[in-house]
DNA sequence: TTGACCATAACGACGCGTGATAGTGA
DNA sequence: TTCACTATCACGCGTCGTTATGGTCA
């Protein structure tokens, strides 16, 4: 099977204006593109990389690491190990962000505490 | 005390770019502007203010979210609890983006388990 | 004249949404 | 002819970093 974009589109759940984004930067590029009118048409090994992208993305990937990634798998014929590590960096990643969205949240409680019924005037000694 | 952009800047710890923008945006306004060099001229309340600004930023809110709270003191004469509503609002946000990073980091810890040893290649049912 | 500092203008990054304008018909 | 779909620009958002180019000297 061969679906032209719109269909494909319905089909991974991935916006037409998206899938010509993905197509743009190298990550998800349509098997077939009619040379005279320039359409593209996705094929079901298509539908197969669009889920991989999407499972990435929800689990907190940027595009450029997906696409690093795949390049990572082209050049180095990975045996399981380097895919680990690079789960492993993303979660690393993640646990920085949340220590720092942790701060930022106990720093707003220091605010409240200390400004409970005035306006805000202070300056950074208050909560360092 | 006066400070040209570059002394205001060490001063503050915020480069000339970014006051330059911050001013661009009504962020933070210099209080004299040369009108015939366009020289940006700042004051010790600049400073107060600038210190202020960097205080909201470290604890996660954005330019416009701090341009929003300076109108809302100056057209409402806040008591206090309009402050707190704030900053009630601010951790809310935070919470929920703590939230979804624990999902992001739990779905991967999945992942991590299922493909020990193997290329991804997976689709979405997989971590659902 | 020459640094050191000031100014404005504009591109880049991220991930698309949202038109505008125009060609296709798998 | 018309409808539905496709294509390629190109602006917008958020926060500045980074040239590029050209005045100013508080």
């Amino acid at each position: 099977m061969v679906y032209k974009i719109g269909d494909f589109a319905n089909l991974v759940n991935i916006s037409v204006r998206t899938l010509r984004y993905y197509d743009e930067i190298g990550l998800l590029k349509p098997e077939i593109v009619d040379r005279y009118t320039s359409y593209r048409y996705y094929t079901d090994d298509n539908v197969v990389e669009a889920q991989f992208i999407t499972l990435l993305k929800e689990v907190g990937f940027t595009l450029q690491e997906i696409i690093d990634y795949k390049k990572f798998l082209n050049n180095f014929d990975d045996d399981g190990e380097g895919t680990n590590q690079f789960l492993l960096k993303k979660q690393e990643q993640i646990s920085r962000q949340m220590e720092k969205l942790q701060e930022q949240y106990d720093k707003i409680n220091i605010l409240r505490k200390k400004f409970k019924g005035k306006v805000l005037t202070l300056v950074k000694e208050d909560i360092k």
